[in-house]
DNA sequence: TTCCTTCCTGAACACTGTTCAGGTTAGTAT
DNA sequence: ATACTAACCTGAACAGTGTTCAGGAAGGAA
């Protein structure tokens, strides 16, 4: 089709968009490649590796607008701002999975839990930061479980009629927020 | 070395005990064949692939002892129990990944869920489902977080003096055991 | 001895990420 | 117009991956 020549963000751009068509599993080099009319080794002018444009997509998905606060207990703004990462991370394929890999390498998305944290508007930082780090790992293992769901689901698995997935994440994190609000009282 | 023949279980103890040499990445068929002085294609016999085989390794290192609850409140036998589930995927390089893959994949390790669920003693079981997921999820995106860390520490990789890990487990269980208790007393 | 189950061999298939020497294109400077 | 330079890509290869499959060997039971 395209026969021009490509940048590095026409490659990034390309690349979630074949995230959201096949899947993590299925994002190969070779793939993405083809799809930009281009020979593999061509992307590795642009990026490094694979884990690094991983890390430039991961970073992408994570980048959601932060929730404003005005008005709102920061009670409300936190829940917000973490109800805004699963929107985030559900706008794409396996956004999750990809997420958390590169997050546990220390490649990328902390600007995620750098958002849930400033939301918690406690004077103790250290209390906040390990809230918000609990936040952000409830958030991502909760929605790495919704998308696996949904993926078996649409391969014609059977529906294990335990849809719990939303309403556990919100009970789970405002148990956090609760916890945190009495601890703050004391 | 050994040229005789191997059980399901043998290969299930050269695969954990690799693991624990190696890390997840170097996990392959190839070198687990390798070290059961046997050929890769061998391996096919006892397992249909190198997931199912990721699967049981994986209900190994959960198949922790329920701590017990004689004497103490829930919330402490709770507490007990995560910390328990800790410890155990700690006992394996890479276990909280190993562990988190097979999980979200639906392949295993539920037990962990159980174990922290049937902690939680109280009477709404559904609110008692979404505090023992949240707390699953934390452990395992903790201790994978930490893993990978000890991991980057030891091939020399600058620390970050970030040395929070274990602390910030504990804070975040006991702010989703303190709002457990506040909202059952309601 | 025959039979059957258990376990393994050897070779191949279809992929994967990655490297590298060299080529093309386009734009800038002389 | 010529020369230069940076951006981008080709083509081929390398070393590795999980997995399949027809067939062979070992050992106990009938």
């Amino acid at each position: 089709m395209n026969a021009s020549r490509h940048s590095k963000s026409d490659v990034l751009q390309a690349a979630m968009k074949l995230l959201d068509e096949v899947g993590l599993p299925d994002l190969t080099m070779r793939k993405l490649a083809a799809t930009l009319d281009v020979q593999p080794s061509a992307l590795y002018w642009h990026f490094a590796n694979k884990q690094s444009l991983l890390a430039e997509v991961s970073n992408t998905i994570v980048n959601f607008p932060k929730p404003v606060s005005e008005g709102k207990t920061w009670q409300d703004t936190a829940l917000q701002t973490a109800l805004a990462l699963r929107g985030a991370l559900l706008a794409f394929r396996d956004g999750a999975e990809v997420v958390s890999s590169t997050l546990a390498l220390g490649l990328g998305a902390e600007s995620a839990l750098a958002k849930i944290e400033s939301s918690v508007a406690i004077s103790n930082r250290q209390l906040a930061q390990a809230a918000a780090q609990s936040i952000l790992f409830l958030v991502l293992g909760q929605v790495w479980h919704e998308q696996q769901r949904m993926q078996a689901n649409s391969l014609g698995i059977v529906d294990n009629l335990e849809e719990t997935g939303t309403p556990n994440l919100e009970v789970g994190i405002r148990l956090i927020l609760q916890g945190l609000t009495e601890k703050v009282k004391a």
